[in-house]
DNA sequence: ACTAGGTTCCGCCCAGAGCGGAATCGAGCG
DNA sequence: CGCTCGATTCCGCTCTGGGCGGAACCTAGT
């Protein structure tokens, strides 16, 4: 899908390579939710959690807190280590040996 | 004193064995930190922050924004991966090792 | 054209992020 | 012993962003 990259918070950040974290683990929590093929409100009811906010959170547009996010990944059957695991190794550049160090690891 | 142990927000989490994101996030970069053999106040003042202000993160008890959370990985030369990776394999021990770390840091 | 389902947009309220002053603690010194 | 200092924790406050819900938007099917 060719999607509308969402906005950035506050301050734009031309120069930083690093994604902040609430965009790493909202595409997560995207791409899990998508290869279980469930839409937001599936997740979103398990979660205990409006479809609209975790629409946001999926964007990378909102920080949730700790308890949310642990509702969200428990959704989805993850744990938080899990979910950071994921966050660690995703899309990595392709010169990513960065990846594969983590797989080994 | 006998002071009262900070609550933990919202609700109680008396089966959870899963740590929060933020005591996760906040027990490495202290680990970081204390590896480095710097204060509060040298990684604080790198990042921008208050001293106390992450103080309170390095003890799990605030959810720091995705930009103070990058300030501060960066002020601990860390990008919000590495710490991810770091949140992912930290403590994992059986024993439970994890918690008596948490409570002598 | 209409309908329905799914997702995104947007304004709002209040919970909590982030701060700074003060308290506490431990070590060193005279 | 009391005093001083540095480091960390405690706590109250202000302001902002988390989380919500109504509405708008988008796409596919009829």
């Amino acid at each position: 899908m060719g999607e509308v990259l969402p906005l950035q918070r506050k301050v734009e950040r031309p120069e930083s390579p690093e994604p902040l974290w609430r965009e790493l683990v909202g595409a997560e929590l995207r791409r899990e939710r998508q290869a279980r093929e469930e839409r937001l409100t599936d997740v979103a009811e398990r979660a205990g959690v409006s479809t609209q906010y975790l629409s946001e959170v999926e964007r990378g547009l909102k920080d949730p807190s700790s308890e949310i996010l642990s509702a969200v990944a428990g959704a989805l059957d993850l744990t938080v280590r899990e979910l950071s695991t994921r966050v660690a190794s995703a899309g990595t550049s392709a010169t990513g040996s960065y990846g594969a160090l983590c797989l080994a690891a």
